[in-house]
DNA sequence: CACGCCGTTGCGTATTTTGCAACGGCAGTA
DNA sequence: TACTGCCGTTGCAAAATACGCAACGGCGTG
């Protein structure tokens, strides 16, 4: 169905990853020149693609325009953006807002402390399942189904000596979390990068969202940062607060006995 | 042309302002619900649009990825390289772009005039902190600490008479250029050589990069090379907007009163 | 309990889009 | 300078595609 908005779709993944020819999207594509030509002008004409100035087709600038704006929309993203400031600002380490979609736990904001810490994550990406403090927060206190199919989607790829490895595992840590009420993650992904991370919650008292932080070992060695983590909830509380939440906790908060 | 293109457009558009239902949808567009069903079904096979939890449609998070794979892509190399080549062709000189990497400056393309001028410089060397006008242009606009940082291992070692020689006056130099927004090399390395140079700006509006013009004295004079700033400027604009800016100034380059 | 709203699906038609082929600009080469 | 090949662009006719219609079903509401 849609064929030719596939074809379209198909053009901007790969004009995002490099801006690209004429020919080679044609040829990518399969299709001939003018068919790609004729789809590439009416992207141009709402500035979903541009061409640079060597000629090549690129990423316009309406097309990062609407993901701001809808990324604006988001409301969760709305609230927290002033602490995420504020936040950085006190605390000179990254800050990770995630938000479930589906099964998945999706990166919606970010804001890079003050080392050169670069991370890997982006707005838009999804976090790792059984990695990501962010995601495993956000996951803990998922309804058991929507756990279930994350488990069953996660990798469980080994990237460093403390990475969770097994469904097993990774549930008993849900666990821990639920009765905690905050993730970490122990150099987990990257060895020497720690994470705290918080949940946030809707107007149902359900937990949409995370909140995390995060910081090199070096700089600041776990145990440390958890001593940030009453700031962190604080400041997930009041956010919780300006999505609707009552201050009641939601039902899956309940510590599983 | 490509009228589905146009329509799955316009409703990207639409869910990015807020998430809409179906029906609303397919009134702004003018079609039937079955028309505006199957475009949103074949967006949502990318992930460039999703169903929210109350069955609205709102901007899927592929759509966001790719939007940042996107600016991440922009690399300034890619985004300068035709300007270095249309001012070497109309103005003559070497044309250097350097950017900035930790506390480090570095340059990354370089474009020789045609005056068989040999400069020392070479592609993926360090720019000296206290002396080459593209290091002082992007260490005067960068953050604070990256600025201490690269303050504290330049060597200050003196190869002119006109060589910055202290941190104090090379800090009162980064005041200045951050005031008028650009740098010179007034024969700082090499006293037959002038400099001067622009800032490049990223789409978060901090500067990333530094665009410069070399010429020998005896040819064209520092009080004749500054004649090209605006030249440059408009260049380092237009490669700075091709990076995502915006054209807001970024919060670093208010002056510092 | 019944009604109406909203999203979903099958199907035949015709509108849209596609592929082809020829044109023209540009650049590198003889 | 003239030639040649590459790449992007345009007109047109065929046909594949996407469209509207109408009926279905789920769900909340009166």
């Amino acid at each position: 169905m849609s064929q030719s908005v596939h074809r379209a779709v198909t053009i901007l993944v790969a004009c995002a990853a490099n801006p690209r020819r004429l020919g080679e999207l044609a040829d990518e594509l399969a299709v001939h020149k003018s068919t790609a030509l004729r789809l590439l002008q009416a992207l141009e004409e709402h500035d979903f693609v541009r061409r640079t100035e060597d000629g090549l087709w690129a990423i316009g600038f309406g097309f990062t325009d609407v993901a701001f704006t809808a990324l604006d929309g988001i409301d969760v993203r709305a609230a927290a953006h002033p602490w995420l400031r504020r936040m950085v600002r006190e605390l000179g380490h990254t800050l990770h807002l995630a938000e479930l979609s589906g099964s998945d736990v999706v990166y919606v904001d970010k804001m890079e402390g003050h080392g050169a810490v670069r991370m890997k994550s982006r707005v838009g990406a999804v976090a790792q399942t059984h990695t990501a403090s962010v995601a495993k927060v956000v996951l803990a206190f998922a309804p058991p189904e929507l756990r279930e199919a994350a488990l069953a989607s996660a990798s469980f790829q080994k990237f460093t000596p403390t990475t969770i490895t097994t469904p097993a595992a990774l549930t008993r840590e849900f666990d821990e979390i639920r009765e905690r009420g905050w993730a970490v993650d122990d150099g987990e992904f990257e060895d020497y990068i720690n994470c705290v991370a918080v949940p946030i919650r809707g107007h149902t008292g359900a937990v949409v969202a995370g909140l995390s932080l995060t910081a090199l070992r070096a700089i600041e060695p776990l145990a440390e940062l958890k001593q940030h983590i009453p700031r962190l909830t604080h400041a997930a509380t009041q956010i919780s607060r300006e999505l609707g939440w009552d201050g009641h906790k939601g039902l899956d908060s309940q510590p599983v006995t």
